[in-house]
DNA sequence: CGGCATCCTGGGCGATACTG
DNA sequence: CAGTATCGCCCAGGATGCCG
């Protein structure tokens, strides 16, 4: 982290990870590479079709995940991270370590709570 | 990055970090230290008092910043990040390495687009 | 100086229905 | 199967004004 900057990167990182399920796709995509669009929204209880359109549609509006597209019927689409995409892994990664130790110091703040 | 858990770590490490200007500030507190409630409004043009307020409380139920009050007139209230809040370094540096590489593929972009 | 109370607006997000 | 098209809610975030 060098200076301060006008318009800063973090925000720039922050905006592509920002959305309700976007990093849930991200993760899944990583871990369990390409998957079809009904894979993923089985994978994630909640989400409506229109959010899961939308959200892929952002991510590869980035060149974060890529679309292929079978012309077959039934339709057939795959998703799957791009080489670029996979440069979030390192800010994925460090934000799930956080995550991590953050659940576990939120147990502890519940015992002192309770404690006291 | 283990297993891909129920309760998402990485939703908890978002979630303290999505605000529009939480980042900033935790930028700010972590590179120049110990700063002022109108100090840290002065550096982010555009933010209002109310928002401002709103953010550091934020972080402060969080723990992830420190209010101190000194009883004068006029008043005086300090911001700084706590021990903990620390914790949050390594993300905020991972998030600021993607973002600059990412803005340069940006302009990268930008250049095959114009070239086309 | 460092707030809090109030009002308001945009758009993120969801529910539902329809389609090639 | 993998989407669009509509409608509408909620709330993060902004504008403004008052206060100890």
């Amino acid at each position: 982290m060098d200076r301060i900057p006008e318009n800063c990167p973090v925000d720039d990182a922050l905006g592509v990870l920002v959305g309700k399920w976007k990093h849930m796709i991200l993760l899944y995509l990583l871990q369990e590479g390409t998957k079809r669009f009904n894979e993923l929204k089985r994978m994630m209880p909640g989400i409506t079709q229109k959010m899961l359109t939308k959200q892929l549609r952002e991510l590869e509006d980035e060149g974060i995940i890529q679309r292929k597209v079978y012309a077959q019927v039934p339709p057939k689409v795959e998703y799957s991270i791009t080489e670029y995409g996979r440069s979030l892994e390192p800010v994925l990664q460090a934000m799930h370590e956080w995550g991590v130790k953050h659940t576990m110091r939120r147990d502890v703040k519940q015992d002192q709570i309770k404690s006291s």
